[in-house]
DNA sequence: TTGAAAGCGTTACCAC
DNA sequence: GTGGTAACGCTTTCAA
C-alpha cells in the first residue's frame, strides 16, 4: 500500500554507482564526473527520489524547516490579517527549496518559551521568524542560548546578533498625518496598539513627531491591538467634550471596530469623523466607508524574512534587508471635517 | 555555543545501562525492572534529554508532525477567521504530545498536489488535516495513494477511509432561518459560499429546505466566499425590483462586506435589511450593527481533528467524531423588517 | 573519479 | 529482565 519509498540505494543501484556518489551528485559537490553525475540525476528523476529529510538531518544537523511561533491570548485568537499573507510569502520561498514551515500558536509567555526551547533542542527547525517584537524582548537571548538562529521583523532595541528586516513605515505615517492635516483636521488622535510591541511603539512615536511637525498636539490612547479595546477607546474619545475629527488606528481590525462605535452613535462617516487603519487588509476595501490605510505588503515581509533566514542558516551569511517604504492607500474613510464640529 | 546536545548515550552512561534499555524505559515498554526504569527516567530528566525526532523517525517511520495545507488564491490570501482558532485548537493537543504542525499555503491545485506529495513522500508529516472539503475532492484518493493518513472536517461525498469530524450545522441553520421568519421576514436570500466546497453546499441545501419548510421560496446567490463577491452579490440583490429584507451570508467576512454595500446605499441596518453571517468571528461583535451569526467553535474542530488523527496514526484506531451542534448567536444585525418595504 | 565504510541518534531484534 | 547489535537513510571521510 505504501508507495515504493525509494531510497538512495535504489538510485545508486539504478545508476550503477555507490550511494556515496549519489549523495555527492545530488548536492552538487565537486568530484563527480560530469557524465556520471548526469546518469545519477537521471536515475533519481526517473525513480522520483528525494532525500529523506530526517535521515539527512541526522548527519547535517539541519531540520530543513523554519519555525514561526505566534503568541496570542486565547481572547485575541483571531489573528491579525497580516499573518495569512506573511505566511504565504514565507511559503513561496520555502517550497522551492524543499523546506517547510512549522507553525505554533501559544497562549502565554511560558508556553512561548517552552515552544522555542522544544523546537530548537529537538532540532525541529533551523531557525525562527521573529514577529511581534517587544521593546524588551527575551526571545533574542533565548534563541542565542538555545544555539539556534533567527531573523527579526523590525530592529530589536538592544540590537541583535541576527539579521533584521525593516521597512520604512515612518515615511508612510508622515504621509498619513499630512493627508489628514491637508484635509483640514486638527484634532487627530492615534489609537495605538500595544506599545510594548516595537511596531506599536514606533508608530506611536512617529505619529507624535509628525503631529508636532505640523504644529499640532499629539493625543494618543494605547490599547492592545484588539478590536475590543479599539472599540472601547473610540467610545471614550467620542464622549470627550472636544472629540477628535480624525482617528488613526494602530491596525485595521481596530479601525473597523472603531467605525462600528461611530456608526452606532449616528455619526456620518467620513464627514463627522475620519478614520484610518494601519497595515492594510482585504476586508478594509469592502466595509463602509472603505478604509484609508497604510499598505504593509505582508507577503513582501514573508519573502524577505524567509530568504534572509535561509541564507543565514545555509551559508552563514547575515544580511539585513530594508523593504520599500509603506504606501498610503487613500480610500473613502477620510474626508475634510464637517464645518459644524 | 550550541548547548550540550545530550543524546541517549549520555543518559545510558549516567544511568549505567545500555541505550537500548533507555529507549524501552522512555517508551514505557515492558521488560524494564521498575527500579531500573526510575533510575533511567531520573537520569534523563536530570540531563534534560528528549529524543531527537529525526533519529527516532528514521526507525519508527514517524514524523511526529501533522500537516495542514491551505489552498488560497493569491487574491483571497486573507484567510477566513476560522483558521486561526482552528490552528490554536490543533496546537493544544499537539504541544502536549511533543508533536508539531507543518503549515503550507498554496495558490492553486497543482501546487496543492505537489505539497501533499512532498510532505508525504519525504515523510515530513504522519497525516493531514483536510479542511475546505470539496464536493468532488481528489485529495482523499491522493493521500491514500501516497500511503499517508488523514482526517476530514466534514463527510466526503464518496465516503472516506479516514475518520470524519462533523458538527450538526443543519440544526443551526434551521434555527437561524426560523429566527428570521419569526421576526417577520419573507424575502430571505442566502449569499452562499463556494458550492464546490462541501460546507458551502451543505449550508445552501439546508437553507433551501428550511425555507421550504417555512413555506417560503429559497433564493440563493452563489459566490466564492470572498468579501469581494459577497459585496457584488449584495449590490445586485439590492438593485432588484423586490430586494430581500434579510440576507444570510455564507461567512462573516462576506456579511461584513455586504453591510458595507447596504450602508453605502443609505439603508438603515437592521431595519431596512437584516443581515447574518455564518461561522462566527471576533470582529463581528464590534462592527455596526453587531453581527448575528452561527458560532462554529473552530478551536473545538481543531482539538477533535488533531486528537482523531493522532489516534489513527499512533494506534491505528479510526473513530469519527460528531461535535455539539452549532449555536445561534443573535446580535444586533437582525430585526423585524421595516413596515414600508 | 569512485567505492567502502563509519557515523548521526534512535528503535528493534535476538541472544544471553 | 537485560544488553549488545543491526538497521533506518543519508552524508562524509578515507582509500584505492
Amino acid at each position: 500500500m505504501t508507495p515504493a519509498a525509494v531510497t538512495i540505494n535504489d538510485v545508486a543501484r539504478a545508476a550503477g554507482v555507490s550511494k556515496g556518489l549519489v549523495s555527492l551528485a545530488l548536492n552538487e559537490r565537486p568530484g563527480v564526473a560530469t557524465e556520471t553525475r548526469e546518469r545519477i540525476l537521471a536515475a533519481a528523476r526517473e525513480l522520483g527520489w528525494t532525500p529523506n529529510p530526517s535521515a539527512r538531518g541526522l548527519t547535517t544537523r539541519r531540520a530543513y524547516a523554519l519555525g514561526l511561533i505566534l503568541r496570542r491570548p486565547a481572547r485575541t485568537i483571531e489573528v491579525d490579517p497580516f499573518f495569512a499573507a506573511f505566511i504565504a510569502g514565507v511559503e513561496t520561498v520555502l517550497a522551492e527549496r524543499g523546506q517547510v514551515l512549522v507553525l505554533t500558536v501559544v497562549p502565554d509567555p511560558e508556553a512561548e518559551e517552552r515552544a522555542y526551547t522544544r523546537l530548537a533542542s529537538d532540532k525541529r527547525v533551523d531557525g525562527f521568524l521573529l514577529t511581534d517584537l517587544l521593546a524588551s524582548d527575551d526571545r533574542i537571548g533565548l534563541i542565542e542560548r538555545l544555539g539556534s538562529q533567527a531573523v527579526s521583523l523590525g530592529e530589536p532595541v538592544g540590537g541583535s546578533p541576527f539579521p533584521v528586516i525593516t521597512r520604512d513605515y515612518d515615511a508612510g505615517i508622515d504621509e498619513l498625518v499630512a493627508h489628514l492635516v491637508d484635509l483640514g483636521h486638527r484634532r487627530i488622535v492615534h489609537v495605538s496598539g500595544d506599545e510594548r510591541m516595537l511596531h506599536g511603539l514606533r508608530r506611536r512615536e512617529r505619529f507624535d513627531s509628525a503631529m508636532r511637525a505640523a504644529g499640532l498636539d499629539p493625543v494618543v490612547v494605547a490599547t492592545d491591538f484588539s478590536p475590543e479595546q479599539g472599540a472601547a477607546a473610540t467610545a471614550s474619545l467620542l464622549d470627550a467634550p472636544e472629540p477628535p475629527t480624525a482617528i488613526v488606528y494602530g491596525n485595521d481590525p481596530m479601525a473597523i471596530a472603531g467605525m462600528g462605535v461611530a456608526h452606532e452613535r449616528g455619526l456620518r462617516l467620513p464627514h463627522d469623523l475620519s478614520i484610518t487603519g494601519l497595515d492594510g487588509s482585504q476586508i478594509g476595501t469592502y466595509i463602509y466607508p472603505s478604509l484609508t490605510t497604510l499598505d504593509n505588503d505582508p507577503a513582501g515581509w514573508g519573502i524577505a524574512a524567509a530568504t534572509a533566514l535561509l541564507r543565514l542558516v545555509e551559508h552563514d551569511e547575515a544580511a539585513d534587508v530594508d523593504l520599500p517604504r509603506a504606501r498610503l492607500v487613500v480610500r473613502a474613510s477620510t474626508a475634510p471635517p464637517a464645518a459644524d464640529r
